[in-house]
RNA sequence: GGGCGUAUAGCUCAGUUGGUUAGAGCGCUUCCCUUACAAGGAAGAAGUCACAGGUUCGAGUCCUGUUACGCCCA
């Protein structure tokens, strides 16, 4: 193995290996395994992979490589998604840089045109979801526009028309006169801007101006003067005694002189601006519902590119903003006009492209969601679906409480066409398909008394518009496997498990899958949504091109690795919130793959040589840590390999909780505490020892080594895929040969015959889930005890800057702990640089007051340091130390003297208290002794 | 206007049934190229856990209020 990871050169072969393999596939757990199932969120097809997308990949990665290895069929679905918009716009620009356009080449080559971009962009979404280690079945592949999504799209629509819940509807929608198209409310932004408020006088008929408010004119204020032209009505509310008399009367229409009535309605606000109102039931979703309620007529003054037609008179043509400035200046030509003034207006916005959207009347297609809404609502409220974080229920809950019909025709050519023909009388024919509305044609006209009826073939055409994107994505986990057909991956993998994805779409597409799935497939499509948050800069800011802060993944991967992008993104979030992602620690975790690289290099190695020497090294990799066969001599186990293993059964079993609870994050941070901290820092170090050591005990050592790296690598592999697979295959090999040649030597006298047969299984991927071994917590204990000591040690030389290099001899006064110190004394050595030959252990020693002095673990060390001690610096340590223990001990004391404490709180914890009050007395007592031997006690502490 | 989130070391963040002296990475100080790793090792400095109350034997964690920033809905 190379000297630092080479993730450049792992990262293309594992995963070509892997899939080559079939292990992406549910079917590689046999047919028994229960599936597992995750529909990806479909990505837009001609999309550039953005942090968000490495971040789902991460978690729904992890999610499915972590059911894999617990046994599961995992079955990750793939996909893209058409983004009816957002593609149509990139090809409408590509066209208009060849000089040409969508109207002028026509429907049916702008969609060969469209579908060609798709498939040119296809490949460079999916090949960067690969790169980032994407486990998912390739061959299950799905786009939403393709033949099977369509009928599936076009099955909803028919049984939504049979249902009778969808419908066509002249209904005030939001317009994007730049896309030329109805967009959903979902779609639409609100953003406070500057604006004005425009007050003007609303004339009375048969009144004269001069006559002043309430009698000549009634004063009203608005943000859109150019809607003035489209009033059809006055309103004020029933207890304004200012204009509480005019209810009934008329007005005109300024400029147009078109009359109209003042009518009640407690809408209107008396606080807010002049407190009457003008109502524009065609250009404003609040005034069509008054209108509505008032049986106001509809008036329609702009065109759907945003200027103005004939119903405004003399300002037909002009484009929305110049007609706001010409009339607003005739008006006040007129007298008309009162004040302007500045004022904060929320301006709603097309969230794809950004330009102001038109409240604007038209036929459109609606889905009446009120029965959908309330089967949604249930599968939340019972808990046959659950959301993680859970405060998302909440938002959940109210989005469906008050949800309005959805709009769903959307005026473009990309996309699902709307499964609707006319015929030569305007009679709409919903089916699946054109021959079915031709049966349903020829079947209406036979029928009826139309002059059509004795046509041979009835002339239909089909509905111009498209469906909005989410209508199909939101019929995705089960459009993908097979419905509407009943196909055998519908039945096996249907419902999915875990919807994952960012909590900005819950109401676009998790709560219409809910939805949709109900109604359709009778089932939940999944029993858990799992949503994760944002990922911002270093400073929380937004990424955008604008700052230029965009931290692209691929680059990231390109300098650091998939897996440090990966482990990054899962270990600094947390479910539902936004991240901040650094950079800094994108490269600490790269380091980190290449730590857990050394480790298994250092163990390799030693492996190699003990085989090469001759030594019985049979390791495989069963999955209990305390299988007899995988330690060939149990009982030489040494407290290092008891105490790792101990802290790797607790490890994994934390692990393991953590990730039944979703706490990816955490599970993580504890795999790698585990891997760094206790198993490079203190395993491999006792390691040294114990192999140098020879022998059966070495053997042992390079067991344990095997074992514990093996379930480390087992547990981060949902994390950090590829540089554990790398590793546990260099690992696996090693490991086998060792067993190879160890057999080669059993005729050797104290070799205990084991299991020849290997059980690696033949890559981690597909590896088993380590499985929660006992704790030893004697073991731990005593470890602990040694960690301290060498602390206290190494400490102690830092202080008096004892060179590296020099060895030093030790008095140690072991008390109680004689024996475990005798028998650590070479760990303890080799860890803190103590020359054996000089150390003196005993239960009790007498010891030289000029040296250095510490009491760690229950005993007390002295180094004999004569020609570095400075004997008041030793008092004042000691001191400090002392005031820490006395600190410590009437903290411990007094909470075990609280009777409320001792008879309240778990007896665990009190027992822990207790514990921890005899080690910090100890501590205290021996402390003094050190300093009642500088004759120094009397400044010591009392307690 | 309603709802939600966040506030913990210089920076970026963990800390999920309330329980020892609150942790990590980066940065900082001192030392070390020791035969797994300088993408490393050893030692260390650094936090009144936003503020004010409350519940509790015990609060970063639960409750109430306040402030600041952010988001969603209307």
């Amino acid at each position: 193995m190379p000297k630092t990871y080479d993730f450049a050169a792992a990262e293309q072969r594992l995963y070509a290996w892997w899939e080559a393999q079939g292990w992406f596939k549910p079917e590689a757990a046999g047919p028994d395994a229960e599936p597992f199932v995750i529909s990806i969120p479909p990505p837009n097809v001609t999309g550039v992979l953005h942090q968000g997308h490495a971040l789902f990949v991460a978690l729904e990665d992890l999610m499915i490589r972590y059911q894999r290895m617990r046994g599961r069929a995992a079955l990750w679905v793939p996909g893209t998604d058409h983004a009816g918009i957002a593609t149509q716009l990139q090809v409408e620009r590509k066209l208009r840089n060849e000089g040409t356009s969508r109207e002028a080449i026509g429907r049916e080559r702008f969609l060969e045109e469209s579908w060609a971009w798709k498939e040119k962009h296809h490949g460079g979404i999916v090949g960067q979801l690969r790169r980032l280690g994407a486990s998912c079945d390739w061959e299950r592949e799905r786009f939403t526009l393709d033949d099977g999504l369509n009928r599936a799209v076009n099955e909803a629509f028919v049984r939504l028309h049979r249902m009778g819940l969808i419908y066509q509807s002249e209904y005030i929608v939001n317009w994007s006169p730049g896309l030329q198209t109805a967009v959903s409310d979902v779609e639409v932004e609100y953003s406070e801007e500057q604006g004005t408020l425009y007050y003007f006088k609303y004339p009375i008929a048969g009144h004269d101006l001069a006559e002043g408010s309430g009698r000549g004119y009634i004063p009203v204020a608005t943000t859109r003067p150019e809607t003035i032209l489209a009033d059809t009505a006055v309103a004020v509310h029933p207890d304004d005694e200012r204009y509480r008399h005019l209810i009934g009367s008329t007005c005109l229409v300024p400029m147009l002189n078109r009359t109209v009535p003042v009518i009640q309605d407690t809408y209107v606000s008396m606080e807010f601006g002049t407190g009457a109102l003008k109502i524009t039931p065609g250009h404003d979703p609040n005034d069509f519902e008054i209108g509505q309620r008032h049986g106001l007529p509809i008036i329609n003054v702009m065109n759907k590119d945003a200027t103005l037609n004939d119903e405004a008179g003399p300002y037909a043509g002009l484009e929305r903003f110049a007609a706001r400035k010409q009339l607003w200046a005739d008006m006040q030509a007129a007298g008309l006009t009162i004040k302007e003034e500045p004022y904060t207006i929320t301006v709603p916005r097309a969230q794809r492209g950004g330009e102001v959207v038109e409240p604007l009347i038209s036929k459109q297609w609606f889905v009446n969601t009120e029965s959908m809404a309330s089967l949604g609502l249930a599968a939340v409220r019972s808990g046959r679906i659950r959301i993680i974080p859970e405060r998302f229920t909440k938002i959940y809950y109210h989005w469906l409480e008050n949800l309005r019909p959805w709009c769903i025709s959307r005026q473009l050519w990309w996309g699902h066409r709307i499964p609707a023909w006319y015929g030569p009388d305007g009679q709409v024919f919903v089916a699946r398909s054109q021959a079915e509305a031709e049966a349903q044609a020829a079947k209406h006209y036979s029928g009826s008394s139309s002059r059509l009826r004795r046509t041979e073939t009835i002339p239909l055409s089909q509905d111009p518009d498209v469906l909005d994107t989410w209508f199909s994505s939101g019929l995705w986990p089960f459009s993908t496997l097979g419905w509407p057909d009943d196909t055998a991956d519908l039945r096996r993998y249907y419902p999915t498990d875990v919807m994952e994805t960012g909590y900005d779409i819950l109401f676009f597409w998790v709560a219409r899958m809910v939805m949709q799935g109900l109604l359709y497939t009778n089932d939940i499509p999944f029993h858990t949504v799992y949503l994760h948050g944002l990922v911002r800069d270093e400073q929380g800011r937004k990424m955008s091109k604008t700052y230029n802060n965009v931290i692209d993944p691929i680059e990231v991967m390109d300098e650091f690795g998939a897996d440090a992008l990966r482990f990054t993104l899962l270990t600094s979030s947390t479910p539902g919130n936004d991240m901040n992602l650094s950079l800094e620690r994108i490269r600490a975790n790269r380091n980190f793959a290449n730590k857990i690289w050394n480790a298994a290099r250092f163990t390799v190695t030693h492996l190699g040589k003990l085989a090469a020497a001759g030594e019985q090294v049979a390791v495989d990799s069963e999955q209990s840590t305390d299988t007899d066969h995988r330690l060939p001599v149990i009982d030489r186990r040494s407290l290092a390999d008891r105490w790792i293993e101990s802290r790797l059964s607790a490890t994994v079993g934390e692990a393991t909780r953590l990730f039944d609870a979703y706490q990816f994050g955490e599970a993580g941070r504890q795999a790698y505490e585990f891997l760094w901290g206790d198993f490079a820092d203190w395993y491999i170090e006792a390691a040294k020892g114990q192999l140098a050591a020879g022998g059966p005990a070495a053997a042992n050592t390079a067991a344990t080594l095997v074992a514990v790296l093996d379930q480390t690598l087992r547990l981060l592999h949902p994390f950090i895929p590829f540089v554990t697979e790398d590793i546990w295959q260099n690992l696996k090999a090693a490991a086998e040969a060792a067993s190879r040649r160890s057999r080669a030597f059993s005729e050797k006298p104290d070799f205990s015959p084991v299991d020849p047969v290997p059980s690696w299984p033949e890559a981690l991927i597909i590896a088993p889930w380590p499985q929660t071994g006992p704790r030893d917590a004697a073991a731990e204990a005593a470890f602990g005890r040694v960690q301290e000591i060498v602390r206290a040690i190494r400490n102690a030389r830092a202080e008096y800057n004892v060179p590296p290099g020099r060895r030093t001899g030790a008095l140690i006064s072991a008390g109680e702990h004689l024996a475990l110190l005798q028998e650590q004394l070479p760990l303890i050595a080799s860890l803190a640089s103590l020359d054996t030959a000089h150390v003196q252990l005993a239960e009790t020693l007498a010891i030289p007051t000029k040296s250095a002095h510490m009491v760690a673990g229950g005993v007390t060390i002295a180094l004999p340091l004569a020609d570095l001690v400075d004997l008041d610096a030793e008092i004042a340590r000691l001191r400090k130390e002392l005031a820490n223990a006395d600190k410590m001990v009437n903290s411990t004391a007094g909470r075990l003297a609280n009777p409320g404490f001792v008879n309240s709180a778990p007896a665990h914890v009190v027992a822990g208290a207790r514990q921890q009050l005899a080690e910090w007395e100890g501590k205290q007592a021996q402390i003094q002794e050190r300093l009642a031997a500088f004759g120094g006690s009397e400044h010591g502490s009392q307690s």
